[in-house]
DNA sequence: CGTCCAATGTGGACGGTGCTTAGATAACGT
DNA sequence: ACGTTATCTAAGCACCGTCCACATTGGACG
């Protein structure tokens, strides 16, 4: 059940994409996907507000009960979009470290990287982190290599941190997050506005907030007392 | 109408008291007191999915319909209690601040102060949160002379920090609050309880991840290039 | 190829919700 | 004393999350 990636809902999703778009069989082929493509898009377009199981259904073409074949829940959908919304960020924050050449600048470019995909998707953003607070645990995702998480531990390595000093590592890395999440939900306040405009922008705004922050900016390796 | 702190309102008041607990009296008296305090109570004992409007009147002994003479929305009776927490962090900082001695650790107690209300009222910061964040504003509380935000300001400048730079005063005082901010939501990961205990509780975990951002700690004046 | 089963979808229902409207009641000013 | 106005109730609407019994289907297995 909900194994979306195997081979026969593939088959099966295949076979839906062969009909008409009036082509409505009983059974859907790849409902999951579509449930969580669908609320996303609802999140998007309409806000959270309008976020509900039955306009999801409505939206995939279903009836409002269909989907507790694939969840069990309302939120064990809404936490499916928040995963999606965990692993495009883990994406976004490679590309960000990626595209800084100096490893210095590395974790002011994976600040950066956080901040604006949050910026670019708020209501997701805002949804992703609900679901990590609700359960008051670090996201699925973030756990894992190669996540946004590994990034910063590894750039801060590569700026000078000790890596055998486990305690300032996570330190520094919480403190990091921190600050990133804090960014990305303030950043969008009104009275920041003749700031940003006297700055040249939301991204240099957002780098000069960053940069004030020790672990941002150019003085990259803890102080150790 | 909603003039809650007018003579009249308190005599109706006094006059609600007098009656014995099951003397209902068609009129409340006080109502719009006693459903902000109502969807308190409900926020920290039942947790924001049980805080609806009918819950709320249940509470306070009214008609589902009641609120809507002092409340146009639902969302206007939360941002009422959202204000009482605001007006509370700022009273919790300014406390927090005076109880440092030295002003360079003002900005400190500050921090510790936000986070800690924080963590004890976290559905209530939640709350607080997410009004603001819905309308991209600061809360109107934070605007007001003697608020968070200026404690902060007050704090930067007895530290050191140029007054008359407003671009450094306004992005160090925002780097601190999404600092504050970021700790208070992500202070409660379970992720993080190995290293709370390794650093002797709570507080002093949360000291540690401010400490590790200029802003706070010791080196507090804002570096100029 | 036929048959059965498990997975998947439907329709309908239940209690709960935000909100509106019409009408009852009480407090206040004149 | 009386009418005005603020306040509260009752009833109802549309929507929501969730569950249930039942319909439909595709695939496994004989």
């Amino acid at each position: 059940m909900r194994e979306t990636g195997s081979d026969t809902a593939l088959a099966k999703a295949r076979k839906a994409t062969d009909d008409g778009p009036a082509g409505r069989r009983y059974h859907h082929g790849d409902l999951s996907r579509a449930l969580v493509a669908a609320g996303r898009r609802i999140l998007e377009a309409e806000g959270p507000a309008a976020l509900s199981l039955r306009a999801v259904a409505r939206e995939a073409g279903v009836s409002p009960a269909a989907p507790y074949h694939h969840f069990k829940d309302k939120s064990e959908l809404l936490d499916a979009v928040a995963q999606e919304g965990w692993s495009e960020l883990g994406v976004a924050i490679a590309k960000g470290r990626a595209a800084a050449g100096d490893p210095r600048t590395a974790l002011t470019e994976i600040g950066v990287a956080y901040v604006t995909f949050a910026r670019q998707n708020p209501a997701l953003y805002r949804l992703m982190y609900h679901a990590a607070c609700d359960r008051a645990m670090m996201p699925e995702h973030a756990k894992e290599a190669d996540s946004g998480w590994s990034h910063v531990a590894e750039a801060l390595i590569e700026a000078g941190a000790d890596p055998n000093d486990e305690r300032e590592m996570q330190l520094a890395q919480i403190a990091a997050w921190c600050n990133a999440h804090g960014v990305a939900e303030m950043a969008g306040f009104r009275e920041f506005e003749p700031l940003k405009a006297a700055l040249g922008g939301e991204e240099a705004f957002v780098r000069a907030v960053l940069g004030h922050v020790g672990i941002f900016g150019r003085r990259t390796r803890p102080r150790h007392d």
